[in-house]
DNA sequence: TCAAATCATTATTTTTTCGTCAAGATTGCG
DNA sequence: CGCAATCTTGACGAAAAAATAATGATTTGA
């Protein structure tokens, strides 16, 4: 269980926009260069963020990148989605066991575990917005610590 | 954000162990039948599973696998750290930010949903038994749906 | 002891993911 | 207009992950 590098640095070129003053916008090289990676494999990430509709981008001299939307109103949730093509959902279908291509239709003993990981990450990133990655980290540590603490007060089952 | 396969089909051919009379043992090619792979996909699973101590395994006629501890015993954080080499804790070391292959050092706007992200998984993976994922499906999801709900009580910050 | 059944281990191939390249399209400016 | 800066897009190559193959070792039982 991991972030993917195209999650990873897709997640990164969106906060180091919405880190930008107002009005403000950074090109390819710009972006390539601040998080370490070839303009190439940025114009890619950025391809993608372009198509989901979390950027704007403008060709040309003086062209570049700006957040489309309120880093306040995007949550890592929709941006994970994007980048990694609905991986969070799309692992086994539903509940019911009708997939063909697996050998454990309606008889599956992991599925709940797949399913309840997926919606506690899925729901943990909902929380968080981008605008909360700016600056300090504190808010972000508080959301996963205050789900933390609840947690570590269940104990075990079935033993 | 994905399992692997190597830890879905792990953590499958286990569940098999687990869901065994007690002193039986599964052969390779039983397994594999049973989870839909080969012979020697699942050889190479029960090889590191076997090295990890889940697992107990006797060669020739009469020989095959079972389960080394109680299934009660083994939780499913620590079965994921061993089919993913610690990818659950090593990606970024520390919160100091001294890793120099990263130019993020000391100043990373995502470090804490990382961090953050891997703690709630290892500590749910924690909270599940082997044992409970023979059988009824319901104590995992009752640990899921436990959580679950405290968490949408929390309203996203910075907003 | 010998053959069959079974696990152990390493090497190779295949597949997937990731990253790069190159040609094209758009915009601004002199 | 024509050049330079910039994004766009599809094809290609490299790296990582997964699956397979191949060879070796151990045990049982006739």
């Amino acid at each position: 269980m991991k972030i993917s590098a195209q999650e990873e640095y897709g997640l990164r070129c969106l906060v180091q926009l919405a880190a930008l003053p107002e009005g403000a916008s950074l090109t390819l090289p710009q972006i390539a260069e601040r998080e370490g990676i070839s303009t190439a494999n940025a114009g890619k990430l950025m391809w993608l963020l372009n198509k989901a509709g979390f950027v704007h981008s403008t060709r040309g001299t003086k062209g570049g990148y700006s957040l489309e939307r309120p880093a306040e109103d995007i949550r890592l949730s929709e941006i994970i989605k994007v980048l990694d093509e609905d991986v969070l959902n799309k692992h086994c279908g539903s509940y019911t066991g009708v997939l063909d291509s697996c050998v454990h239709n309606g008889d599956c003993g992991i599925r709940p575990v797949i399913i309840g990981l997926h919606a506690l990450v899925e729901n943990a990133l909902s929380q968080i917005t981008l605008a909360q990655l700016v600056g300090s980290e504190r808010s972000v540590d508080a959301m996963f610590h205050r789900v933390h603490s609840i947690h570590r007060t269940v104990e075990p089952q079935g033993v």
